[in-house]
DNA sequence: GTCTATACTGAGATAGAC
DNA sequence: GTCTATCTCAGTATAGAC
């Protein structure tokens, strides 16, 4: 079947899908259940599956509109930021923002652990979400590394931009079972902090 | 009421513990059933529920026995390597043997990500996990800043310790989510990589 | 686009026999 | 310690009226 793109859908499926993403981050993929968005929202189970035939097909939409609004926001960094460092701070910040609300975790930090339970489909969102962060991470690392701000010796710009995006995504995991407060900026400062040159 | 402890249970439990702790690894606690590892073993559901009164019972033990084998191996790996480096390579290749079962995440990387899910005595054991791991960490970064081995400037041994800890932990998540084999053990090396003097 | 009503399934858990 | 039978509730999903 023809599957729909997340910037077709209309307003109240806009807040089935706001209400969706949160108790993703809150509970993940098979702690959330349609009744527990249409308490959020206030309106009927059947009226969600008006919009979102299943909850498959309302996961992938909720993973791709979310990769959507992170690649916006690395190009954002991009224009910001100059400089490897300020733009990895940068980068850093995304994660620390989104714990910061009730420590959340990463749409698909959380839906990376339940990957098993979920649809190829919505698999396939993910690895896009996480293939994304790493082609961009390598591109400001390398280039870091050309310009000779950031120093790293035995390891390769694909190797750290494979390192970072993993302690931060297990920053927030690790961070919330300690009940820490600025998870994910801790841990990616301390990465961060090995590479200057 | 009185909690059990691990090492007081029969064979047929332990069975069941094995079971449940394979489908956490794999789908996690919202992911599996009392059917599950009904059907996994071979012993109907109120056999389990004989044997664990309650499913998040079930779980607090799982996370138990899991702290307690993995407090065993660091110990084995103070006794069998010397020095910082060798030590916290033998701490990455805990993390890959696990991941090398079938992509099976850490047992409280997995339940970290579904804390809120968790009853109160179960997420107390998965904070305990990770303070056991963070303590062990900070003492053999520390031993090894002090005695010249590791060289990093300005993050704390505290800090090292909840930076690598959250790499492992996330390079299982983010590496299942790209189908990478290895990824404990890229994102780990790559870590440590950074902290040689 | 939203609702009431309902089907169907699986979940966690209990009663009580063997 | 294991079983059959059963309870109750929540979960995903559908039918059909408004």
């Amino acid at each position: 079947m023809q599957l729909k793109h997340f910037s077709d859908i209309s307003a109240a499926a806009t807040r089935v899908v706001d209400a969706a993403e949160r108790l993703i981050q809150v509970h993940g993929y098979n702690g959330f259940s349609y009744d527990d968005i249409s308490r959020e929202i206030g309106i009927k189970k059947p009226s969600i599956h008006h919009h979102f035939a299943t909850k498959a097909e309302l996961v992938r939409i909720v993973i791709q509109r979310y990769t959507d609004t992170f690649r916006g926001a690395l190009n954002a960094i991009e224009i910001s930021d100059s400089g490897a460092i300020a733009r990895l701070f940068g980068y850093v910040d995304l994660f620390s923002q989104t714990y910061e609300k009730d420590q959340r975790l990463c749409v698909c930090g959380m839906l990376g652990a339940e990957v098993k339970s979920l649809s190829e489909a919505a698999a396939q969102e993910v690895q896009s979400f996480f293939q994304m962060n790493l082609d961009w991470l390598t591109k400001i690392i390398r280039n870091g590394s050309q310009s000779g701000e950031l120093r790293f010796t035995s390891s390769s710009p694909e190797a750290h931009a494979y390192a970072l995006l993993s302690t931060l995504e297990g920053a927030m995991i690790v961070g919330r079972g300690l009940a820490i407060n600025n998870a994910p900026a801790l841990a990616g400062r301390t990465y961060i902090s090995n590479l200057p040159a």
